[in-house]
DNA sequence: GATCCACAGGAAATAGTGGCTT
DNA sequence: AAGCCACTATTTCCTGTGGATC
């Protein structure tokens, strides 16, 4: 009996064979490993990645002008407003936001007898409340001294005081950035406190302003009327991307990234025409050139062509769907497998009920204790919300009554990809 | 125009986690 | 160790709602 070897088999017993049939010196010799050469495509890998920090802003001239306009009273010497930013995710309002605080810490400090200027930054995503928001704020400014950072179980206002403490301590402007605030929610504690420590006497020696940034316009008519009007003083909106700023954001990337002569023509054009179609970010549009160019590399091309940007697509958006199923709570992830599974016999849209009924067999299947009805009515509304199943409003009236159907608005197979490797 | 279906979703209560203070 | 405190995920109970039907 014969069994086919594989590739990498084979390749092991030959250099089995070489080195104890005693052909070569050293094992090294007789290696023919794996790895495959393959040509760098690259020069400079960060410049494609998410983290990565421009140092030149292209395409938001209209934005920076606008932001320098609402600020230029910290530079004057003036208690500064506040300004509330919002665009969707990826055209550049934290990037922006970050060389304008930058920039403004730079002119206070090149200006004579202006205040010096500090800035913190905080992501609300992964601090959704006031709370932890203040407790981060603390530990932020306390980050370049020696005094020990603060952990969670303290009250309230122990928590304030010790921010306005902090803020006190600097005895200049402290501008605090509050990224992505609309993770807050309703909760307006902190947004209330800060513009007004002023007034209430928290503070007397230093001034404070609030930056918010945030992904959804609507938060701003959640907050309460009063800490609307204070924290919205001055608005900055940032409109996505049009394909042709796109194209300039990438080739200036390109140019910085790769190698002048790895590009198609028609590469960067699509990236930015897919990217703008989408959501005219600039996330998703180096997102997708960066995958064009691995699937070149690991194909072990030169070249990266226009059908490489296809598979990329699918690639990036694999990966995003894998990313917020991570974030999912298990039966958050049960749901959704109960729907992909409902979609994949064609029984979609089903109604909450019906799907009720699959989503126990599910947690069954887990050995898990299924939750309530109402719960599972939490999770399909939670996933609605990001983006993965659609809501149909349904009404039938007398005989029928009101009700929603859900259908799944992503990939059924991409799911359960990601949920086999997620629950493994 | 009143009625009523079949839910959606709000409110309050509960259980459980983790960490600080005394 | 006991007592707070904030926070999350959940349950139970219940009120609200749009429009077809009476």
């Amino acid at each position: 009996m014969s069994v086919e070897l594989s590739e990498h088999t084979k390749l092991w017993k030959q250099k089995n064979q070489r080195y104890y049939g005693g052909g070569v010196e050293t094992m090294a010799a007789a290696m023919k490993t794996p790895f495959r050469d393959r040509v760098e495509l690259f020069t400079n890998k960060d410049v494609l990645k998410d983290h990565y920090e421009p140092e030149e802003i292209l395409e938001r001239d209209e934005e920076i002008d606008q932001y320098a306009n609402a600020l230029q009273d910290v530079v004057d010497g003036w208690e500064p407003d506040n300004v509330f930013v919002y665009g969707k995710t990826g055209v550049g309002k934290t990037a922006v936001t970050r060389y304008m605080m930058d920039a403004l810490e730079f002119e206070a400090e090149e200006r004579e007898g202006v205040d010096d200027v500090v800035s913190v930054e905080v992501n609300c995503h992964h601090h959704p409340s006031s709370y932890q928001a203040a407790i981060a704020l603390v530990n932020e400014l306390r980050s370049d001294t020696d005094r020990d950072p603060l952990t969670t179980g303290l009250s309230t206002s122990d928590v304030l005081n010790a921010l306005f403490d902090e803020i006190e301590a600097r005895e200049g402007t402290v501008l605090i950035v509050l990224d992505e605030i609309d993770n807050l929610g309703d909760d307006d504690m902190l947004l209330y406190q800060l513009p007004r420590a002023k007034t209430n006497g928290n503070i007397e020696d230093s001034q404070v302003a609030v930056v918010g940034i945030s992904n959804d316009y609507t938060f701003r008519n959640d907050l309460s009327p009063k800490v609307q009007d204070t924290l919205c003083e001055r608005e900055i909106k940032f409109p996505p991307y049009d394909a042709n700023e796109l194209v300039t954001i990438l080739t200036d990337r390109a140019e910085r990234g790769l190698r002048g002569d790895v590009l198609e023509d028609g590469v960067i054009p699509q990236c930015a025409a897919l990217a703008a179609r989408d959501r005219g970010s600039a996330r998703q549009a180096i997102d997708l050139l960066r995958e064009a160019v691995n699937v070149a590399v690991e194909d072990g091309r030169e070249v990266v062509s226009e059908e490489d940007v296809d598979t990329a697509v699918e690639r990036v958006e694999r990966g995003r769907i894998k990313d917020s199923i991570k974030d999912l709570t298990t039966h958050g992830q049960y749901v959704l497998l109960a729907v992909t599974e409902m979609a994949v016999s064609g029984e979609t849209p089903a109604r909450a009920k019906e799907l009720y009924g699959v989503y126990e067999e599910v947690a069954a299947e887990y050995a898990s204790e299924p939750l309530s009805q109402r719960s599972v009515h939490d999770h399909l509304n939670d996933l609605s919300m990001l983006g993965f199943l659609r809501q149909h409003d349904r009404n039938y009236g007398r005989g029928g009554g009101q009700f929603f159907e859900y259908e799944l608005d992503v990939d059924a197979q991409m799911v359960e990809e990601a949920m086999a490797d997620e629950t493994e």
